[in-house]
DNA sequence: CTGTTAGCGCTTTCAG
DNA sequence: CTGAAAGCGCTAACAG
């Protein structure tokens, strides 16, 4: 392993000039500069992060953390991410917490041990509360991404679950439908229960009945879809709703291909319509009317939020920045 | 922040039993440990990576680099690859090249400097072997997935471009196709070079004419697309393909979707089939014949062959692990 | 502009 | 079974 020191011999210096060189901290004069980074060129040297971190406490790596690494909406917040956080001149670690409060909790402990500057973080839902405060108890910086947690104050990036729920429902209800159910996801995560909230206020306003039949608890990986089917096909006749609103994409494709499979059409029979788009560049038949978030921009403006609050030139007060969601309308949706 | 000496204050034993205790090696009697480790649970202690690998040389990190974080071929990998590291006690640390040996030049200089103690990589090219050539100097081993590298010896595994590649051709030819193009990846990757040369091989062996013409260079994340289709279109009416194979999925979408525009319809006016599959998961309407690859086993398998090597459990002579495709026929390809 | 000293948190090595 | 000493590679803090 090359070290400073062996770029120090050679090039004749003390390993304190080279270290200077290598951080472009303090004055160094062109003439050793150059014998500095002639040396450094010639024995191939990498400097070791660790060595480093263990003085300096700065890693310049930081890390994202997000519930599903093949939902193509995660995907594209990775690399907003990614592009910033390269621009900016640092590193980042993906990893995927596969919705599971206890891998979460695994991965936090490593960032710690590894000594990330800070987090993006989509938590897996409101028990990631504790790990939070794990992340706070070691000064590591971090910020909500797409979720918020009950009890934790912090910098946030997420879209406007209500404005976007308001929109597709309104969509629906132009087009006549008056029994739209909601398939949602689990209620100890925020952005469900801003769903269902909006969804409840959206349809009273509109003088719509709300009745509990048609509120459906699932999963964001919608890991419970035989259940909520079996319940959905026990409704009557007339109960059955004419629309369904599914939390995310991934529901949304899971009821589709559910109500195929018993020959239910979408969307003469049913229209279904959802939070979050397909990655288009995979959608031979682009189908599904949904609220599309900017993904990318998620993790873009997330990672340069995250680092001014690493650099400290983030304003002491938390900041919330809310994008806008926008509806796409598409074949699975169709007036009653 | 926490220290090991904490702990040992705490637990009134020296910093080395705290040590033991925490890496399980050496003797420790019941009632000490006990103590010990009491105090970490009393405390919080969550150990420095850094200064750990500072002394011992050994992380417990691996990395993956894929080359396209959005395909879900290697979307899958990752998947595959992280259960295999969490199962076995590695964390993993996932980089995207983008298809950019810059890039990957990058990541390897980090993943050195952060203490890898192993890394599976989709190589970007063939100019990748100066990037795996410095790894090697870091005496890091790597596994080669999916892609080799000229002159570059290692454990490798990948699918059999050659059976694939043979395998929807075949299925064109029987279904009656005899002028068949390709759109094919960068010849400085291998997975290009072996699909291209079979596929001459394939036509020949079927005694079909192998034209220049219907050769066509893209890139696997098919960037050139506008370049490739007015080669395609300038083709005279009798020179024109009946079919297409597509040398991945990117390639194998975009050519449809620039086909539609054109007004020209998929299979009936022109067949396209391509290696590696989409994700059924988020396709509503599965519609393109494919070669599909085990992608979460590359993953999976990957990393089991990479800890081998890094715990030395591995034999000296280099792996290759090739892992076989299957031929799925759906719409994209009909008879002509 | 350049160098010296000390120490980050941990583990290896060697003694008890 | 337990501990003391030394050092991993680097940089902060000071000195010159």
């Amino acid at each position: 392993m090359v070290t400073i020191y062996d770029i120090s011999k050679l090039a004749e210096v003390s390993p304190m000039t080279v270290s200077r060189v290598i951080n472009q901290s303090g004055k160094v004069s062109e003439a050793t500069r150059a014998k500095v980074e002639k040396a450094i060129e010639e024995l191939n040297y990498i400097p070791n992060a660790s060595a480093r971190y263990l003085t300096a406490k700065k890693s310049k790596i930081l890390s994202l953390i997000i519930t599903d690494i093949n939902n193509p909406f995660f995907t594209k917040v990775a690399r907003g991410a990614e592009d910033k956080a390269k621009q900016l001149g640092y590193r980042l670690m993906l990893c995927n917490s596969d919705e599971d409060i206890h891998k979460e909790s695994d991965y936090i402990n490593m960032l710690i041990s590894t000594g990330v500057d800070g987090v993006l973080i989509t938590p897996s839902e409101d028990k990631s509360k504790k790990n939070l405060r794990t992340l706070t108890k070691y000064k590591i910086p971090f910020i909500l991404l797409d979720r918020k947690v009950e009890g934790i104050a912090s910098d946030e990036i997420h879209g406007d679950s209500q404005e976007g729920t308001r929109k597709v429902l309104q969509h629906l209800i132009e087009l006549g439908h008056e029994k739209i159910a909601i398939i949602n996801g689990p209620l100890d995560v925020s952005t469900a229960r801003e769903r269902q909230d909006t969804y409840i206020e959206t349809l009273q306003t509109h003088g719509l009945p709300v009745k509990d039949d048609l509120i459906f608890q699932s999963h964001y990986k919608n890991k419970n879809k035989d259940e909520v089917f079996s319940k959905l096909l026990s409704l009557d006749k007339d109960e059955w709703p004419t629309a369904i609103f599914a939390a995310n994409n991934i529901i949304a494709i899971n009821t589709i291909k559910e109500l195929r499979k018993r020959s239910i059409r979408v969307p003469e029979d049913i229209s279904v319509v959802c939070f979050d788009d397909l990655d288009p560049a995979y959608d031979l038949d682009p189908f599904l009317t949904v609220v599309s978030q900017p993904a990318y921009q998620f993790g873009y403006t997330g990672i340069q939020m995250l680092i001014d609050r690493v650099e400290k030139n983030a304003p002491s007060e938390f900041r919330k920045i809310v994008l806008p969601s926008e509806l796409i309308v598409r074949r699975s949706s169709a007036s009653i």
